[in-house]
DNA sequence: GAGAGATGGTTAACATGTTAAGTTTCTGCG
DNA sequence: CGCAGAAACTTAACATGTTAACCATCTCTC
């Protein structure tokens, strides 16, 4: 059969011109999409219910714990990029989730903060999301838990530590 | 000034609800996509500088490592949804660097295979790709790296036993 | 104190993530 | 045989990721 044939030459070709390359099951990347879908996966339904994206619910938490905080700040903490940032913070201000005035002194800077119904909301969720995570340090072992996050951030300052060399923390 | 007792307002309004809720800092989703985000920093320029995404190259390798592959066992593979793949592969289709044929004896099966140009860019790009790869392992640690690797799989096993129900002894 | 350049944010354009709905083909059962 | 339901994709619709371009404001310098 010419099918056949086909088959043996596609697979011919392939060996001929072989790349030295890794299997996927070796790859970094992947690994790391692989647990943090798998986690995540546990979060967006209850999220979900509530309305909110993960992402709507990371800058949320970021205002919540602090008085007020400018975009660039908030993009930095929440790990968003400038333009989604952007983007979720005109639906957030439209559903009067959060607060935004411009800053007097520089009428460049925004300035956020949540509103009483953001908090309200994040009292809604947290204690799902709260219970969903003691689930995962229970079932991966809290201690291990631990180790991952440390050596998550060790590789982040091992590869990119070149990226905010001069952070001065909290005042 | 009113400003300030405006955020005197803010902070106490704050305070009052205060939602027990972890920092970012402990948040495990936060922290993989943290450090697959630096990872992937060093792929992406050069997969871009080839006119190749994170997700078309990670396609790519998975073709070239079979002969032929059906659609729903790709997104297995390269761990992508339907829909993403349906348009990546039409354009990896119409740029040359793949095949499809309809399975003859089910023909809602799309079988999929990598085209001789398709072989000659994965040549292209698996050097620098690997050189990247064994950079990050020397600046972590190859001994450090496996044991990521290792900690990263139970993570997925131990909490996404849904997928897989017969999950054998645990760590 | 005006213009060049830097900074803070947004918009634009395209690719992917995510869920739901639609289309085609197959399978099983009466 | 005929039809209900399942399976394999695909399309649709909306949200985010990513890069580039853009606009407004500020800063610094001459």
């Amino acid at each position: 059969m010419s099918e056949i044939r086909a088959k043996v030459a596609r697979q011919a070709a392939k060996e001929a011109r072989k790349v030295p390359m890794r299997d996927f099951s070796q790859s970094l990347p992947m690994a790391l999409l692989r647990a943090r879908e798998a986690v995540m996966r546990q979060f967006r339904p209850s999220l979900r219910q509530h309305g909110l994206t993960e992402q709507q619910w990371r800058i949320l938490r970021a205002l919540a714990a602090v008085d007020v905080i400018e975009v660039t700040e908030l993009a930095r903490v929440a790990f968003l990029l400038g333009p989604s940032l952007s983007r979720i913070l005109r639906d957030l201000e439209a559903r009067g989730l959060i607060q935004r005035e411009v800053d007097s002194r520089d009428m460049r800077r925004g300035v956020l903060s949540i509103s009483t119904k953001g908090m309200k909301l994040i009292a809604q969720v947290a204690p799902s999301s709260e219970a969903i995570y003691a689930s995962i340090a229970s079932r991966y072992g809290a201690r291990k838990l631990a180790a991952l996050h440390k050596m998550l951030g060790e590789l982040e300052r091992s590869i990119g530590g070149d990226l905010d060399p001069d952070d001065s923390g909290d005042g």
